[in-house]
DNA sequence: ACTGATGTTAGTACCAACTACTAAATGAGG
DNA sequence: CCTCATTTAGTAGTTGGTACTAACATCAGT
């Protein structure tokens, strides 16, 4: 076995730490056949934390997105609101939204953006999606920021129109036109959100 | 300070490491005014592995969530499919699809289950929505087990015409008219998925 | 007030997976 | 062959525990 030199286990190392979090030095070192002392001096040349460091890290981490998610409840961030009018919305098209092979956005993704930006132009306690129709213009991929726009056409009794568009740089890749229903109680049972 | 008898104790350490499960014995024999001992057989009685072990499932359980949300690529689990003709998939709602207030299922997971019922049972390498008609006919809350129908009325050239109808119990929740794009290529710019 | 059960605390030895450090062995290049 | 970089070995100390033994505290019932 030709060991690998010092720079190659390195960038190795690195590959399978990020990889897989939970390997010891122990295990490490009878991967790259080397020592416990060596794969100690990469990690503290490579600043890479001890396991318990790494593990911890993950879990913060999730835990973290847990909290932020469910606190968002909204998929997007809104940058501009008034409410019963309008509002905006940016949404980045991260890896975990495209069809692997392909790079393309999944529909629902934008779906769900325009779908939470009208639960949210919207001012009452409790607002639920009665029907929709919708049309994907353009595909949008992977890393482009989709601007939503959501316009409240009409308001009566307990039923808001909205149409919605949503854009990637000025281009047009969704619009929607959205049947909200709409009451002051904070439950109700024969509509869906 | 009449610290805590035994029973209730247990029970607030339960909920304390459950809610965070980063606390150690000595920060919670801090927290309960008793010695680490009096901590450590709490744990032992209430089978409450150690902080490192806590810590390693969280990060365990996030590392899979992540594996499985990529592998999955589907939102609800298909329990038939017979490809361009028809599938059916079982979604359970969980606490993060509902809104916090009164527990009703937000629309776009719905949604997403006809969506990727809709990519799934075309047999094609790219499936893309490009327009849908839906409607939310009741409410669906938390804990519900959705079961979602596609069928492929139309398929031609290179458009399919599904009607998607979800369930819960028998009864209507959700149902749809999605018009899909599909062809054998495996790229493609201009509709969206 | 005495006894016994239950609950709490103290203390020891041991473990994994390290850090931080010193020192020796090995290797490869000029 | 010498030298510098690299690798390995070994020791002491750390955190956050387990597993176990033993002593002490508290209360309930008789």
């Amino acid at each position: 076995m030709a060991r690998y030199k010092k720079k190659e286990r390195q960038e190795l190392l690195l590959e399978k730490v990020s990889t897989d979090p939970f390997l010891t030095d122990e295990k490490l070192s009878e991967v790259f056949e080397v020592s416990i002392q060596t794969i100690r001096l990469d990690r503290l040349e490579l600043n890479i934390p001890e396991l318990r460091e790494r593990i911890k890290h993950v879990a913060r981490e999730e835990t973290e997105k847990i909290r932020s998610l469910s606190l968002q409840e909204v998929i997007g961030e809104i940058i501009d609101i008034e409410l019963n009018d309008h509002a905006l919305s940016l949404f980045i098209v991260e890896d975990g939204h495209v069809f692997q092979k392909n790079k393309i956005t999944r529909g629902h993704y934008l779906f769900a953006q325009a779908n939470s930006l009208c639960v949210a132009v919207i001012d009452e306690p409790l607002a639920l999606t009665k029907s929709a129709d919708i049309e994907f213009t353009r595909a949008s991929k992977l890393g482009d920021k989709v601007i939503s726009k959501a316009v409240v056409e009409k308001m009566d009794g307990h039923t808001a129109i909205i149409t919605v568009t949503s854009r990637v740089e000025q281009k047009l890749v969704f619009k929607g036109r959205f049947e909200m229903y709409y009451t002051d109680e904070t439950d109700e049972g024969e509509k869906n959100g």
